[in-house]
DNA sequence: ACACTATCGTTCGGTCCCGAACGACTTCCG
DNA sequence: CGGAAGTCGTTCGGGACCGAACGATAGTGT
């Protein structure tokens, strides 16, 4: 049983914590510890592994697509074609993985590239119908999951951790890009 | 700047997300969707994405080492030794994955293995002392930055974000393994 | 004693993912 | 014009990661 994040026990939760920060501020004794913070930032990479592992085990693996290359045909099938640099924003992962993702993508016939009409660096990256077809087919069922996933928050648990958590994003986003 | 993650731009924040949520509405139309649980699930991944990279840039990658290795570490440091299938537990990666970070904890001197004393199939990890002078090393400057990405969250904000995490893990947890 | 079953950690195939280096292309400026 | 500097997408090296298959060890029942 992990003795950051609780287990199948619930009843223990608390009691677990208290000993897990009793812990972790006793082997760091002497220094100042944010021990919420920890928690905070642990819980989201946890919450974010087990979430995604869920949805490619009942969802995605049927369709042989990983977690990456769904998030990108969903935004092509949302949002229509556009330049890659955007779509990998979008995404929210580097140009160098998109290349591997479009190439799997393009592969399978659910997306391909085009040369932009003017600039010759670019690439303009489309959804094919059979790829518009897959997303619509899927999304159902991965919205029934994230709706399962979060069935013990209520509606406003619900808004309230996406607020939560765009308030992290928009910290490391402004901290990030710095001054220009 | 994205659609369904706000940008540099906070004041747009609502108006681009109600564009996005109709948006993803109108793609789909006709079929009942939560929005609310997608823009949950969305956010935990993408605030994951970006914390995880935020930590390994600034402060994990000096000292070569991965969020895996580093979690992997740091849970030997508070917990001591223990066999490699709850480390892995503890570490929120699968056995295969330990193999590979614990090979690599062990080629750099800050982890080791040891035979279980009666059970020849298990294996007993335990930290170096240069494990634990690194984690020590590293820790402090780990959790300031934790502190830094959660610098515009009230302390019951955190408190807050952690449980609503919580109760997401405990979902997938507890039905992810059903009747025995 | 001895098959049968369960449970370890490891290996393997495949994908993802990043950051850095790279080549192709464009823009800027002399 | 034409080189210099900047900006694209791609490639590459290396590690992480999962799930399934595997070999070794332990327990179980007869």
């Amino acid at each position: 049983m992990s003795r950051i994040v609780p287990g199948a026990f619930s009843s223990d939760d608390d009691a677990q914590m208290r000993q897990a920060e009793r812990d972790v501020t006793h082997a760091f004794e002497g220094q100042a510890f944010d021990f919420a913070a920890l928690l905070a930032v642990s819980n989201v990479f946890r919450a974010a592994t087990a979430v995604r592992n869920h949805m490619e085990r009942e969802v995605l693996s049927p369709h042989q697509l990983s977690w990456s290359a769904f998030v990108v045909l969903f935004v092509l099938r949302v949002w229509g074609k556009q330049e890659s640099h955007q779509l990998a924003r979008e995404a929210g992962i580097t140009g160098g993985t998109l290349t591997g993702v479009l190439t799997t993508l393009e592969r399978r016939g659910f997306a391909k590239r085009a040369a932009h009409p003017t600039d010759g660096r670019r690439v303009i990256v489309s959804p094919t119908a059979k790829g518009r077809r897959t997303v619509d087919q899927i999304m159902p069922v991965f919205n029934h999951h994230e709706a399962l996933v979060t069935a013990d928050l209520s509606p406003t648990d619900r808004r309230e951790l996406a607020r939560l958590l765009r308030t992290v994003l928009r910290t490391l986003d402004t901290d990030g890009q710095d001054v220009d």
